[in-house]
DNA sequence: TCACATTTGTCCGTATGTATC
DNA sequence: AGATACATACGGACAAATGTG
């Protein structure tokens, strides 16, 4: 007798907000619903897919948490098709370091080797308004440092200003899920503004040669400046873990 | 009069649910609960929470899909703490590739950079185990050929080892992402087994020049390796964007 | 300013599917 | 096979938020 019991694997072990989820993922990879549209709410998405809303909902949920839509309470709300899909990859790369996955020293040794490429990129790809926007950053960060603020999101933004002129969204990826986790240090310990000074320093310094094509001369500088950041960041981490 | 409004922000604007999970990522962020610790079926949970089933229900799928639990159905299941943030983060990553936020030329480029890198840092930091790993991955590989099966995952798998002897997770998992693309490519389109009989002679003489210790070598028959993986990708794109 | 409609958020009761013992 | 324990799913109801007229 001949086994036939693998021509009937089961049809349907997806669970319903699966199914729906699916769906509606398809609808907008293949561009029917794009970034802005609205989705029906919750009760009319019920009725037209034929199932409870408890389904619609935590589907919408994971929808919600996968960064393809965002839900807005009250009239007028609802599901709005949004894609915030690479915020949400920083926040589960920031969770990784959370659950210690990740080690501070091998984030920052991964960081200096990856930014030394993309600042690589940069000299090939660069153009005049990556040129205008990163000295516009510095030009904040200076301000903000003699009002007596600190600097610090214009100081994470520059890398990612950077990684955004090596005209490749992998590196840009890859950055933005790199200085969530620089935020999230900085933050919860307050760095102080005086440092913040001496980073802008670098930052100026890295422009400026980019500018002048001098390639050498911007490595090196980013160099320093990210093995003094690697210094800071050891320093704080140690204070926490020693009291 | 001066301004006091923004000392009166909302102090619950939280739903319910983020409550919940967010409560309970903490638990597990600050290690009182671990991998394979069983949390409270759902009827519990509420009960002890003193909040809805739904709200619950909602707060655990929040954690399903980040990863942080597996779900299991039935009697003796329930939610458990189960770590599989990596694979979360690469299931997105291919989902922003699907979302066209990355091209293939973007995506191949930068793993031709950063396997560079991860692979000068094999040469430091190498040990036996890992090149045992590797000279297995490729036995596999090549015992599939000759039993005319495909050798994709062997194929793909070695890469990530590559990664994983680079004792650098932040590698490992930006390796993770760029080869669940690749592997979301090579299925689809079915590459012929011809081709898997060449890329297992790359990778014999990638660990062949690392077991020698020839660090220039190893660096450009990779180049050479992944510019052709890259050509192959970009045809069999063609091919499916042409017809 | 205020009432109203819309939509999400939440809870409850109940029924069904599923896995374990 | 039957009992048990659990997630899954449905429907109804009300609360809370939010934009509109």
């Amino acid at each position: 007798m001949t086994d036939t019991n693998h021509l009937f694997v089961p049809i349907k072990n997806l669970r319903t907000f699966d199914e729906v989820s699916t769906k509606i993922k398809d609808l907008i990879f293949t561009g029917v619903l794009k970034p802005g549209d609205r989705l029906p709410s919750e009760v009319k998405l019920a009725q037209q897919l034929n199932v409870g809303r408890q389904s619609i909902r935590e589907a919408l949920r994971l929808l919600e948490i996968s960064g393809f839509i965002n839900i807005q309470r009250g009239g007028g709300g609802g599901p709005v098709i949004k894609d915030t899909i690479i915020k949400t990859i920083s926040d589960l790369f920031l969770d990784a370091f959370r659950l210690k996955k990740i080690s501070l020293i091998e984030l920052t040794t991964a960081r200096l080797e990856i930014e030394k490429i993309i600042l690589k990129q940069v000299f090939k790809n660069v153009e005049e308004s990556d040129i205008h926007a990163l000295k516009d950053n510095i030009k904040k960060a200076r301000q903000r440092i003699q009002g007596n603020e600190m600097a610090m999101a214009e100081n994470i933004q520059f890398h990612k200003l950077l990684a955004k002129a090596s005209k490749n969204h992998v590196y840009f990826m890859v950055m933005e899920s790199i200085m969530a986790v620089v935020r999230d240090f900085l933050s919860r310990l307050a760095a102080d503004i005086n440092t913040s000074s001496n980073v802008v320093g670098y930052h100026e310094r890295i422009v400026e040669a980019i500018i002048d094509q001098k390639e050498d001369v911007a490595l090196r500088v980013l160099e320093e400046h990210l093995l003094e950041t690697q210094n800071r960041l050891q320093t704080l981490m140690d204070q926490v873990n020693g009291g």
